[in-house]
DNA sequence: TAAACTTGGTTTTTT
DNA sequence: ACCAAGTTTA
């Protein structure tokens, strides 16, 4: 059963619908028109990388590829569905069938078909990050460790050291050793908990995201019929943003491609930022090794930004520590000199943003075309303020989600626990809403939940309990939800009626959190079932679900706020990058490790990249003294100072004029 | 055992 | 500013 590429009816045609040759400068042309094979595509900012995975899909259909065999992995699912639509633009229809997502997203897709082969139902939950440092935190207070004279690490550092272990395919041991020398000596407490909630995981059905790729990958390692099988299901795989993929997800691609090689890696190695998760920018240069045979491509004209701007981010990546290959270029002349800007203040940062903002607004440039950019989610909140008193629109990516609001997260555990009962972490949550149920009482319900089933809500003895009312209310809510076959709007609706009186008990500003329920609700009605809208919710951030729902004309009257990381991949005409303070950019806790400036630095080249025209810089003097919260030195960043001829490449302006 | 309150320690980026 | 742990009260 060889299923690899095969012709379609409609992709016979001799002569190709799209002029290839004169749509792509030659290198991009060599890259879209590569016969099979492995391929390596290095594509500086703005070299046009999404243009050529655009034109690639579109050419692989026209060659009569079934567009279900193309797999096309992306950093966030809206990455993809924009490829697909340009796709869909350029040749027809038939490119929005191309499978595409993140890793997680098709890891969760093929779990749910496979996951018996490495231990888990279909019906298994995904545990966000703060559900899965609530499991840290019930083990850590079981076993205990809390009581130790040493300070113990609370649950968000054992989240990140446990994430680090499967990330970076190490022991936790190494992780301590190399990351967390303080943590040094609690090594074999630490592994305990890593195993209990490893175990904890497995016996309730829950995955964290981390589960999610080192499963997938175990089930194609394991389990070589089933890898066959996928691998022939996607005749070509093209992967983006290879640079800030880890070690785990890259043998997820090399898996996928083990049948027939076709496997297209585009990525930019001075723009790794992700580190933290386990990606090695290092990677990218393996990718030859890892794939004999390879084609390496690399993309050096840019057509995003004016050639000043080209000269100043040029600038700030001749000083990374590593020396890289290329050297960015563009055609284009003219255009005005990034501005520097030292405003005496934050506030006055705020203020200088606002107004460089309105007039660009006056000058004409569309809102979502000006967008402001910081390292730390925090960092915008004076500008939001701001910017609301004026009644200018933001939207904003990265820092606090929707989907992490508490109220949220209720309803997401009522639904979550109809899906998998024995999801007991969800139970937790959802028993300590009800009054004189605490944290013991929860867990002792939540196991027996788990042991015996709902009817262990209602059992004679709990009656009798001042709670035992509100058990039995409860008990009849969710067996409705799961026996009856109604549908998930009609589920929602039934955990909105459960939850409310709840929601007004427990927070004193109900009625603004309401209307959050109302969009959850709206939402949901587009889905068909249940573990499909939970999986979305989880996977990918509504903020950019309902963005899409909404449709292009609602984004269109927003200015953007976006984390450096969120930022990825996206540009503007018009960026602001604010906070460039040592300690905020770069960050005070990479101060201490070369590889993390290095990153820091990467960081900073990311986030100027992404402007098309006018590039501003802005770096407020710290007053007051540094508390615990905000550690900058108040000194403008050293990247700035690091480039010899910054004079030259930018031009100052004193806010006081302003 | 829950809930309300005090005190002391911590700190980012995302799927 | 937020979170965990300890203390007090009901």
């Amino acid at each position: 059963m060889v299923r690899g590429p095969r012709p379609m009816p409609q992709g016979q045609n001799k002569t190709p619908a799209i002029p290839y040759a004169s749509a792509l400068n030659p290198a991009q042309y060599q890259a879209v028109t590569h016969p099979g094979g492995p391929l390596l595509v290095i594509a500086g900012a703005g070299t046009g990388k999404t243009r050529t995975l655009v034109y690639r899909v579109a050419y692989l259909v026209e060659q009569g590829v079934d567009p279900r065999s193309i797999l096309l992995l992306t950093f966030t699912r809206k990455a993809a569905q924009e490829m697909m639509e340009r796709a869909s633009q350029i040749l027809d229809a038939r490119c929005a069938m191309v499978a595409g997502g993140t890793f997680h997203s098709f890891a969760n897709l093929i779990l749910r078909r496979y996951g018996s082969h490495v231990g888990y139902p279909a019906s298994f939950t995904i545990a966000d990050r703060s559900d899965a440092e609530d499991i840290l935190n019930l083990i850590r207070t079981d076993l205990g460790f809390h009581k130790d004279k040493a300070r113990f690490p609370k649950k968000r550092a054992l989240m990140n050291i446990i994430s680090r272990a499967a990330n970076c395919q190490m022991s936790v041991g190494q992780v301590l050793a190399q990351e967390y020398p303080q943590y040094e000596a609690l090594e074999p407490e630490i592994e305990e908990i890593a195993r209990t909630y490893a175990r904890y995981k497995e016996e309730r059905a829950i995955m964290d995201y981390d589960d999610l790729l080192t499963k997938c990958r175990d089930l194609l390692r394991d389990h070589p019929p089933v890898r066959q099988r996928l691998s022939w299901t996607y005749a070509h795989v093209l992967i983006d943003e290879f640079q800030d993929t880890n070690a785990v997800q890259a043998e997820i691609g090399a898996f996928l491609a083990s049948e027939h090689g076709n496997i297209m890696a585009v990525g930019d190695d001075c723009q790794s930022i992700y580190s933290f998760r386990g990606a090695d920018f290092r990677n990218i240069m393996d990718f030859p090794k890892r794939f004999p045979g390879s084609t390496v491509i690399t993309l050096e004209e840019n057509y995003r930004s004016t050639q000043p701007i080209l000269s100043f981010t040029n600038a700030i990546i001749e000083n990374a520590r590593e020396k890289y290959s290329k050297r960015l270029f563009t055609k284009a002349e003219g255009g005005a000199k990034p501005i520097y800007t030292r405003p005496p203040s934050e506030l006055a940062q705020a203020l200088y943003v606002l107004q460089r903002i309105q007039t660009h607004l006056q000058e004409g440039v569309p809102p979502h075309q000006i967008a402001v950019l910081f390292r730390a989610g925090w960092h915008s909140n004076d500008l939001e303020v701001l910017l609301g008193k004026h009644g200018i629109a933001f939207v904003k990516y990265g820092g606090m989600k929707f989907i992490e609001a508490a109220h949220i997260k209720d309803v997401l555990a009522f639904l979550k626990a109809t899906v998998n009962p024995a999801d007991t972490i969800s139970w937790h949550r959802i028993l300590q809403l009800l009054e004189g149920v605490g944290p013991v009482t929860a867990k002792r319900l939540a196991e027996n939940v788990k042991e015996k089933g709902l009817e262990s809500l209602v059992s004679k003895s709990l009656g009798k309990r001042k709670y035992g009312q509100s058990l039995r209310i409860l008990h009849d809510t969710m067996t409705q939800l799961t026996t009856g076959g109604e549908p998930v709007s009609q589920k929602i609706e039934a955990v909105l009626t459960a939850y409310q009186p709840l929601l007004e008990a427990k927070y004193d500003d109900a009625p603004k959190r309401i209307p959050d329920l109302r969009s959850l609700q709206l939402l949901a009605e587009r889905y068909e079932n249940l573990e499909t809208l939970l999986a979305d919710l989880t996977l990918e951030s509504p903020e950019q679900a309902l963005a899409r729902e909404n449709g292009p004309r609602h984004r269109k009257d927003h200015v953007v706020l976006s984390t450096i990381h969120s930022a990825k991949g996206l540009e503007w005409h018009t960026v602001f990058i604010i906070h460039l303070v040592d300690g905020h950019l770069p960050s005070s806790y990479s101060l201490h490790d070369e590889d993390a400036i290095e990153e820091e630095r990467r960081l900073f080249y990311v986030a100027a990249t992404r402007a098309k025209c006018h590039l501003y810089l802005v770096a407020p003097k710290v007053q007051g003294q540094a508390s615990f919260y905000s550690l900058a030195t108040g000194g403008p960043s050293r990247f700035l100072f690091e480039i010899g001829r910054l004079g030259k490449l930018v031009r100052r302006d004193d806010p006081e004029a302003a």
